[in-house]
DNA sequence: AAAATATAAGCGTAAATGCGCATATGGGTG
DNA sequence: CACCCATATGCGCATTTACGCTTATATTTT
């Protein structure tokens, strides 16, 4: 039971649930989340760290990046519903529709993209 | 959205976890919760009215007694699927069992009750 | 109407949560 | 090796949450 209490805490904050819908486009690094939400560097790390921690996401890395995605492949099956359950309670919604707009101009790469963010 | 992060609150604790599983099983008054899942009043009451508020349950008066039950027809759609995850993450629980093993003892019905459960 | 009873709500408090700031970590590049 | 960069983490603070105690509300019974 502790484990899905710690899933539906983790589903149960809006920043977290903008994130998941980033990710149920495509895999993201920490820097892509920032600027797609419009959010500082702490706050997409650690919520990114939140919903890895539940069981939802898994980690890649590819030199500095840390490249989040959802981890359809190990995920327990009721998690995979939650996910699932969100996805379509969060269709339509027009934050969500400008998350995925904006992560489609974010860039991986590039220097001083956390500065710049930043500001 | 809002609607969508009230409700994973509303699932993300554990008394209300429980509760939910005790409702799973049938319709219950505060009493009968407050029996079996040995709770405070208060925290029965309070904390149904979290899953009533989140738009899970729906409530039905009979005389002094508050009936709450799984509100299955008027339930947004996504919201019935996290209910149905819920209960497959609760499957095999010890905790949900002997909750519901102790709510075929409870009764709704009985002078005192409520005092009877403080002691 | 008065007493009894089940439930709800106000209030105070302890614990948990979210996040910004600063700093640490660890890989990449010159 | 020195520096840059993306990410992670320690710390402190403000807000939220959970819950017990007490009291209010509403309904039934005497």
């Amino acid at each position: 039971m502790r484990d899905l209490v710690k899933a539906m805490k983790a589903l149960s904050d809006e920043t977290r649930l903008r994130i998941l819908n980033l990710l149920l486009e495509r895999e993201c690094c920490v820097c892509e989340v920032m600027q797609a939400l419009d959010i500082s560097q702490t706050r997409a790390s650690r919520n990114l760290s939140a919903l890895y921690d539940a069981g939802f996401l898994k980690l890649r890395k590819d030199g500095l990046w840390s490249l989040y995605s959802i981890d359809n492949e190990e995920m327990k099956p009721h998690f995979a519903d939650l996910v699932e359950a969100v996805r379509k309670g969060l269709k339509g919604n027009e934050v969500m529709a400008l998350d995925r707009k904006r992560l489609k101009k974010a860039k991986r790469v590039g220097p001083g993209c956390v500065r710049k963010c930043a500001r």
